[in-house]
DNA sequence: TTGTAGGCGTTATCAG
DNA sequence: CTGATAACGCCTACAA
């Protein structure tokens, strides 16, 4: 491994020289700045991040805590904030924690082991992780799911105004007997989008009843099995609203199975607009979360940290846009 | 910052004895080993690990070079390579390189100036980069994409192979003119598929046509266009290839606004087995790649050679799996 | 403008 | 088994 001496030995300079001249900081002799320059070419030269950022004590990563990267809503917001990072001179360093607080700490613990200079988290729910990161004073920013505490900037979406409002519209479709497919309770996104669809009912005078409900992962299979058990009832569902993509899946899956058709015989309308949602017979109405956004703003507010503004903890609440399609319509 | 000294001094102990303690290496006088813990936990201390890294010469990170965040394949890919990591202990930085040869290069620079233990990449077809990580030794696994020079640990999915048995299952249906839509020119994949598709017409004593081929990058947008433009001729294809699920979207959305059915009107295969793929009416036929396989098959790949494995690198193809469903099939 | 020297936090070496 | 001490590679006072 060649280092900044060797390149300083070559450049008959001191390692001081050479290192002022490989970072352009103070001014430096132009002759002998080139001859550095030179010098590192010559020996491909590339300089060792961790002991730069050992004595820096700050390393240029970010790091994106997030619970699924197999979910396309998370890896829009990976885009967002990618993009906004690399624009910074930052890269980043995506963690996938499948929803385990276990997990969620141990990547919490590597970046603040790393030093990385920041953290984007979708927590899961339990404080704990985050405490490490707020005692070191490690800049942070929530996404999707606000921290308990909440001294901390924070990007979320609406869920609940958004499945309330998805629930009116399966109701002023004319459909009866709504159910809810969410995700885990404690997870705040699914505790929202239940609460949002229980205001539907309310809205719309009907009682809510727990055999509507399922909770399951935020997953296919979960909601694939709740699915069946939901419409083997003696009264069961006319319609769903379910909490996420992934989960659709399993849903109109199941529906498939029971030969029951979306819009037609159930009503279904799905967090997330995933590219293939339009693509479906009938196509498939969903609450569209602007991800994308998220990240970029979420990323927007850790490089102003980073950058040492101290203002108060923000928390922007984005809104979704309900995109109604066939699969919520009455039409066959 | 609590550093291992602060410990050290907390416990009565040096800081070499603290450090052996800590790390459970070589053996320590269990009462001091108590007391050093104790002050580890009582301080809340954790290390550093820029300045372990530093000193020990390497790092518990691989780095994980794709070209596609939100392509389902190569998320598939990271969490077999996630998987494997973790239960060896390394933590996975995923990178996004959008296919742009200057992001990989500037992704392999990261990964090399942060001293990652190593890496694995899907390369985006210059070697340039690769050879960074060439001159550094620094242990690597090319994964769905061979290297130029090859000297190196592959894991590869037999595409021309999968395309060809793809492009014979249409012919077997019936179908004409069979149409090819594939990635840009020079990315491995796209060439290897265009092949198998051209060894699938021979077979089938169909000749091969310039008109009936498209290539566009590997992304919905252009699929969609090359689609619209690909039908609009005078003698269009009754049948088409296409060599990624995000395209498959484009080809899709672009039957569905000139009222073509699949299966019916133009027989459809697609590369990937998205988990919506059989949602669709009529579910889509695919090739379905083994990529858990492939990612958990390179991160074991790379563990051998960081552990030191000094054998010839290997070549591993996989086979991907023809999965038949209605939109290749002549019915309505 | 340049060079010298010290330290970032850890671990490895080598005496004791 | 323990404790000084010397690196790891880089950056930055401070002095020249």
């Amino acid at each position: 491994m060649t280092t900044i001496s060797d390149v300083a030995a070559r450049a008959n300079v001191s390692t001081a020289t050479a290192s002022r001249a490989l970072n352009g900081k103070s001014s430096v002799d132009p002759v002998l700045a080139a001859r550095v320059v030179a010098a590192a070419r010559e020996l491909d030269y590339r300089p060792n991040g961790l002991a730069r950022n050992l004595r820096r004590r700050e390393t240029a990563v970010l790091a994106l805590i997030i619970s699924d990267v197999e979910n396309p809503f998370f890896t829009a917001i990976a885009r967002g904030v990618e993009d906004v990072a690399q624009a910074a001179g930052y890269s980043v360093v995506l963690c996938n924690t499948d929803e385990e607080a276990a997990k969620e700490r141990r990547y919490v613990e590597v970046a603040i082991e790393e030093q990385m200079a920041g953290v984007i988290l979708s927590p899961t729910g339990v404080a704990s992780a985050v405490d490490l990161l707020r005692d070191r004073q490690t800049p942070m920013v929530a996404v999707d799911r606000p921290l308990p505490g909440a001294a901390t900037d924070t990007v979320l979406v609406d869920s609940r105004q958004a499945a309330r409002q998805a629930t009116v519209h399966l109701a002023e479709q004319g459909y009866e007997l709504i159910g809810c497919l969410t995700g885990p309770s404690g997870v705040r996104t699914a505790d929202d989008r239940l609460a949002g669809y229980r205001d539907g009912l309310r809205a719309t005078k009907r009682r809510s009843a727990a055999r509507l409900v399922r909770r399951t992962e935020y997953r296919s299979a979960g909601a694939h099995q709740a699915t069946l058990d939901l419409l083997s009832q003696p009264y069961p569902p006319d319609a769903l609203l379910v909490a996420n993509s992934a989960m659709a899946v399993g849903v109109l899956q199941a529906l498939a199975e029971l030969d029951l058709r979306p819009g037609r015989d159930v009503g279904v309308v799905a967090f997330d607009d995933a590219p293939w949602a339009a693509l479906l017979d009938p196509p498939l109405t969903v609450v569209a979360q602007p991800a994308y956004e998220i990240g970029s703003l979420a990323a927007q507010l850790l490089l102003n940290r980073l950058t040492g503004s101290h203002t108060d903890p923000t928390t922007t609440t984005l809104s979704a846009q309900l995109v109604i399609r066939r699969s919520s319509t009455r039409h066959p």
